[in-house]
DNA sequence: GGCGGTCGTTCAGTCACAATGAACAGACAC
DNA sequence: GTGTCTGTTCATTGTGACTGAACGACCGCC
């Protein structure tokens, strides 16, 4: 089971921790079974964890995941030195397209979003900031996807898989491949509901200086909304964000 | 030196964690001069927090915390049903007034900035999304001190001390106790340079329906364009927002 | 108001395993 | 080539993480 070199407590510490998310809060009884850990082991790091103030215990003894973790997510973020001009570039496509635009980056094989801006009638999708899919069924994903290095890509592949979303997700090897070629000749992403039916998005990669991958930024809305002449349009805006991103990026 | 019912091991990996984010990335031997840890323990615990997804080592073999913890700062905020109506009255303050507006919870005796909002004339301050700080000098972390048990008051106080952080600091434990007092009367706590010469700041708590306190909203500026008359103008802002609020938090 | 059935908590024993230091390998400057 | 930094591996060992059973607090129910 445990690996060599690695540290099982650590490993118990952070399932509790994702239970304590996935749960929205849980006492020790439930975890335990949860996990299929002893009660007094599940005790034992939920003491821990409180003491160095990574948790609270409410007045009904659940336990929750507590606002420190808000400092350290500021500081994650904080390495992107484009963060800012990203967020102030999306915040722009957002109020200009009037639908959802986001900016998502690469970790471990998934992606994260990391900003979104909702327009004034954008949709309602479970997508947060934070929030972490499998990169092969969305534009943000296949755009990142399309100028990693070919052995990261069958890494990630590998590891992650090609799950369908819904019945227009890409879930074959080579039709990926051609389409991430496709992407690396026009620069451009789409999502033709690959991720949820009835939503499209088009993506573009920013990109650093000397051609590696730093993330990518996209629109999303409804099928309704978003014709081909649409989503040209989306592009174009897109596309001049990420050249301001860019340019500036290489001054710094 | 080790507690009793705590596992050390948890309590190294987040001293590692921690150390991360204050060098803000760094390789093992870094870590392990700072923590006086050996090398080959700090090694251990990066594998593991690697191999789990919440530390990603760079091309320069140097470990930063990953974008991980944003999922769960956003799990965290959404525990508090009210922050997205907290999180657009802040907005509303920071346009109308024009300075900085912000909202702050306690946890474990120190004061946690949960949302701010930049205002078109707003200073620079090093107040982040996640900024933690000691609640005697600022006007949230009074307000929130104000309406807490006494016994909670006093446990904060022996834990985090009355460290000055200007001349105008309070550090005096009698009259941190009498302006606790007035701010229950009043239902407003004042930032009079406390926190930093030149910056002066109004607030007030937001509560539930027992009284019992959530957090507080503030809005903060210089000295020099935050007079008398101003401050109570923004004063009566922040009282409608809070307001509205706690109207519409009983509702749900 | 007594009574199961929860819950969280405590504690001492034990053996797995976290911590360790020394040795190794790779990068880099000079 | 040489020296000095890195990060990494690995066998050893002694400690402390894990464990189950017992405890006590709480709550709803009959």
């Amino acid at each position: 089971m445990s690996n060599k070199n690695v540290v099982d407590a650590v490993r118990t510490t952070f399932a509790v921790l994702k239970a304590l998310v996935e749960l929205d809060g849980a006492g020790v009884t439930r975890l335990a079974n949860r996990l299929q850990i002893p009660k007094s082991t599940i005790h034992n790091h939920l003491t821990t964890l409180r003491e160095d103030g990574w948790i609270v215990k409410d007045r009904h003894d659940q336990y929750h995941v507590g606002f420190r973790f808000v400092d350290v997510s500021y500081h994650a973020k904080r390495r992107l030195r484009i963060y800012d001009m990203v967020k102030r570039e999306v915040n722009e496509l957002a109020e200009e397209s009037g639908e959802m635009a986001l900016f998502t980056v690469e970790e471990h094989g998934m992606g994260v979003c990391l900003h979104r801006k909702l327009g004034p009638n954008a949709i309602e999708t479970p997508l947060y900031v934070g929030y972490r899919s499998t990169l092969h069924h969305t534009a943000v994903g296949k755009a990142i996807l399309a100028f990693l290095p070919e052995e990261r890509v069958e890494e990630i592949i590998e590891r992650r898989g090609l799950e369908p979303e819904t019945e227009h997700t890409i879930t074959d090897r080579g039709e990926l491949y051609a389409e991430l070629e496709e992407i690396r000749e026009t620069g451009v992403a789409y999502n033709h509901q690959e991720t949820i039916t009835g939503l499209v998005g088009v993506g573009v990669p920013i990109k650093r200086q000397n051609g590696s991958v730093v993330g990518a930024i996209s629109i999303i809305g409804p099928t309704s909304r978003m014709g081909t002449e649409r989503l040209d349009e989306y592009l174009t805006m897109i596309q001049r964000s990420v050249n301001v991103i860019e340019i500036n990026s290489t001054t710094v």
